[in-house]
DNA sequence: CCCCAGGTGAAAC
DNA sequence: GTTTCACATGGG
């Protein structure tokens, strides 16, 4: 499901995506599909550009991850995804988007919904969003909910501000950290700088980069400096080979 | 019973 | 400024 449509992707023979339009409107279902997949980055060209010759766990996560790369996800989407994952593992997040979907998002068709934009969550209470399953988080989406009722296109300039200013931003909303922020970016924005730096990536850095003594902080640094313009990149591939194992 | 999961925010050193 | 702790829920 994205924006309102239903596709069906499948893998190509030839390495590339097959994709088909199931429900909506098929005017713009192409040209937003490929906003999705963000098709005017060249991520193979960026990944080549990462310092992976001079890096084997990078180089290593690289081959093991062919054709990856960042998706630009809806920003109201993507702030509400991530405001469900902390302490949760990604299948329940998923569960957790469903369930919110199918109780105060868009139906489409044949029992597929869309997520519930930001307007949609001032309506149901913090208890209605916790029978949801989504524990202490149901908090935090209140809270955002009415945020950003008070601050009326406070999503849309995040994308005319500089990285270090839209994260100090999105730090102001409740249950938004640093982590959470740069996941906004990353996902949403398509700051292919940002460095999320989640349970998973921090374990990596530390053990395979023998980074142990090292704070939060400090491995924010690290990741600028070794990364460089493209560290979010480099963070998904060392995400996806480090929880393959 | 234990431990962990794409963290955050407040309180206590 | 850094460290510690509670926070809901589900599954191994």
């Amino acid at each position: 499901v994205h924006r309102s449509r239903v596709y069906r992707l499948s893998p190509s023979p030839d390495g590339r995506v097959d994709w088909k339009l199931v429900y909506g409107d098929a005017r713009r279902a192409k040209s937003d599909l490929e906003n999705l997949f963000a098709t005017e980055t060249d991520f193979k060209g960026v990944a080549d550009a990462l310092p992976w010759r001079s890096d084997p766990v990078l180089a290593h996560a690289i081959k093991t991850c062919p054709g990856l790369r960042i998706l630009r996800q809806p920003v109201e989407q993507t702030l509400l995804s991530f405001l469900l994952s902390p302490l949760k593992r990604i299948d329940q997040i998923r569960a957790g988007l469903l369930e919110l979907s199918r109780r105060f998002g868009t139906p489409i068709q044949n029992g597929f919904f869309a997520p519930p934009s930001w307007t949609d969550l001032r309506q149901p209470t913090e208890s209605d969003l916790r029978s949801c399953g989504i524990g202490y988080r149901a908090r935090g989406i209140r809270l955002t909910a009415e945020f950003l009722e008070r601050s009326p296109g406070f999503l849309d300039r995040l994308s005319s501000l500089a990285t270090e200013e839209a994260r100090r931003e999105l730090i102001r909303l409740p249950g938004v950290g640093r982590k959470i922020a740069d996941c906004v970016l990353l996902f949403g924005l398509g700051r292919l700088e940002a460095f999320p730096i989640d349970t998973w990536i921090s374990r990596e850095l530390r053990e395979s980069y023998r980074l142990e003594g090292f704070s939060e902080e400090q491995l924010h640094r690290f990741a600028a400096g070794h990364f460089g313009e493209a560290a979010g990149l480099a963070q998904q591939y060392l995400f996806a080979s480090a929880r393959r194992r």
